[in-house]
DNA sequence: ATGGTTGTTGGACAA
């Protein structure tokens, strides 16, 4: 089972991309995240001749999130659990095959010092929370999306210029260890613990691209008896290349049946 | 150097 996360910044303005790689790539299951619509909005249709099912928790302008899958969907919740004041459609969850799925987008908590900053450590500890119930309740799931957390300063193309970013902060680190130290496993670096420049996004500005200024910030995350079955790890770089590109790329996992 | 770019939207905000 191939499981793959991509924050597509928008899904009307990518969905070439998207039918595209989901043509080349063959993923089981797509974690999509900023698809930038409501729900009805969402071209269902179009995935739908390209082989796949879809659930979304959409939003207009911003946010969103979507699962895509050849597999049927069940007993889909929209919105992260426990955290139900939230007006941003960050998170949706599904079961695959058995097998809990999760798209979530973390938010971003730039500028340090402001609502947002304190918004995204709340979401934070909703998830850990949300992770630690699923864990007692000896669910197997898979946590995917656009994290917005460099794990460690490898994830960065050059840390003194994340000091004052939400993404490195030493409290942002730390309720992501707190969340891993649940027991689940990064697929990607579980894999690949050393493998330097592995970047899953680059800034439009300031040539980013070009210059290879990348950084590590999506993840998938996998309970412990679905790490067992890790097989593959990877990030699609190349896709950042191609023609009108996300800033994000994807990232994704082999989990063997 | 408080810049630069993309997307939604139709000016400003988010990333």
């Amino acid at each position: 089972m191939k499981i793959a996360t991509w924050n597509v910044n928008s899904i009307k303005a990518r969905l070439p991309r998207v039918l595209e790689w989901l043509d080349e790539f063959k993923p089981d299951v797509a974690l999509l995240q900023e698809i930038k619509c409501v729900d009805e909005a969402f071209p269902a249709l179009e995935i739908g001749d390209a082989g796949y099912n879809v659930e979304t928790s959409g939003q207009k302008t911003y946010n969103g999130v979507a699962i895509l899958s050849k597999h049927p969907l069940e007993d889909v919740v929209r919105g992260l659990p426990g955290n139900t004041d939230d007006d941003q459609s960050r998170y949706i969850e599904a079961t695959i095959n058995g097998l809990r799925v999760a798209s979530l987008y973390l938010p971003n908590g730039n500028p340090l010092g402001t609502d947002k900053f304190d918004y995204k450590l709340k979401w934070m500890g909703h998830l850990r929370d949300h992770a630690r119930n699923m864990l007692q309740d000896d669910l197997d799931f898979a946590l995917g999306g656009d994290w917005n957390i460099a794990p460690e300063d490898q994830d960065l193309y050059d840390p003194g210029a994340f000091l004052d970013d939400a993404i490195s902060q030493s409290e942002s680190r730390a309720l992501w260890r707190e969340i891993n130290y649940l027991g689940l496993t990064e697929s990607f670096r579980a894999l690949h613990p050393d493998l330097p420049e592995a970047w899953s996004y680059f800034d439009y500005q300031r040539g980013a691209w070009e210059k290879k200024h990348g950084i590590r910030i999506d993840h998938i995350l996998l309970s412990p008896r679905v790490a067992d079955r890790l097989t593959e790890a990877g990030i699609d770089r190349d896709e950042r290349g191609r023609k009108q590109p996300s800033d994000h790329v994807p990232v994704w996992c082999v989990l063997e049946d």
